[in-house]
DNA sequence: GCACGAGTTGACCAAACAGTCAAATGGTGC
DNA sequence: GCACCATTTGACTGTTTGGTCAACTCGTGC
């Protein structure tokens, strides 16, 4: 165990456990033996159980939501070719489990002000990163001058809703199709036919 | 305690319970002090905590979205304006708890079969209740002949996905600005301008 | 080579958990 | 008024939970 290294591990561990089994049903005894390190030693990092699923939201979540929109954004114009086709892209989304932010939401949102607030400013950082992917478009030409919050806030609406239909049906034609209609939609505010 | 009255109150309180803290979350203890029923009374009816909460599944939620929808059903035509003031009646919508489907799909359809596939029918049923509403308004005359199916599945995204949003920011309106866009989105198959 | 503190170890704890059970209760048919 | 059985009662069990703690290891600065 180098140093360091046994953080990493906890909050990689810990956001594996909570992914799969929820805050509350991810056992702490289940996420140490995951990351390999003993009791004493993670309540050396964290203070508790929840500080560490906190760290780990952010960490692994936050952080990587702006490292993965950002991508868009920098590839240039055309913008909304390239967000579609990050949508579809499934290779790193795993249907059964689902959205690991919107799982969190819907378990934790209404029983702790912690992960509330956490959660919020994930869900607002979310959307922002859409917003700016349309402001971009709107910038580009790709699409008219429009109320790109009120887009973004769809979007975001439709892929979550998207996913967790992928996730009760067990089909995940189910969110392409949902991405193709939101496509379908937004062609309302795209430049020419 | 009137006899089988006991069986409902241990329903309406694994309900209420599960609804607030989810199926892991929800203490037994908990359950049967809202109820105001002993332990063991409880095992006389049901096997175990899954099985009440599979029932409670079903006796409070799947039955229910027939009554709920079948309501717009009944109206007569034309059939959209009722469904989409029926999608906009928040009267009895708890945004701070979600949807109480959706809570469950995403804590426990990859955890266990037995949750998943009631929770894979009860959507499916509520997929059904949409396309049935949708068959009608084109059997009326309110939409084009279209793919229903493919409408009720991205309707029930957009509201399962805004209901969502309701809860991870706080604002109900969320889901009320995404009900307009839903409704935006389905004029494009409605007859004439 | 010693002192120091960050990091590790694993035994331990009280509380909460779902589930069990033998005994008591009470209404109904006869 | 008795027999029967569905229902109720509440104490009990074994397990799992998150969290505590005193002792130990080990690299680094001096």
């Amino acid at each position: 165990m180098t140093k360091e290294n046994t953080r990493r591990r906890l909050i990689d561990a810990a956001y594996e456990e909570i992914y799969s089994h929820g805050y509350q049903g991810a056992a702490l005894a289940d996420i140490l033996k995951r990351a390999g390190v003993h009791k004493g030693s993670m309540y050396h990092f964290f203070a508790n159980k929840k500080e560490m699923a906190l760290s780990a939201v952010h960490e692994k979540i936050d952080e990587r939501l702006d490292i993965r929109y950002r991508a868009v954004l920098d590839g240039g114009a055309p913008y909304l070719p390239r967000f579609f086709a990050m949508l579809r892209d499934t290779s790193e989304r795993d249907f059964r489990r689902g959205c690991p932010i919107a799982n969190l939401v819907q378990e934790m949102s209404n029983l702790d002000e912690d992960f509330d607030r956490a959660l919020k400013a994930v869900y607002d950082r979310f959307r922002e990163a859409f917003r700016g992917i349309y402001e971009r478009a709107v910038a580009s030409g790709e699409l008219v001058a429009c109320d790109t919050g009120r887009l973004a806030r769809f979007s975001l609406i439709v892929l979550e809703g998207a996913i967790l239909s992928a996730k009760a049906t067990g089909e995940p034609s189910d969110y392409l199709e949902a991405v193709d209609m939101l496509e379908e939609y937004l062609s309302r505010y795209c430049q020419s036919a």
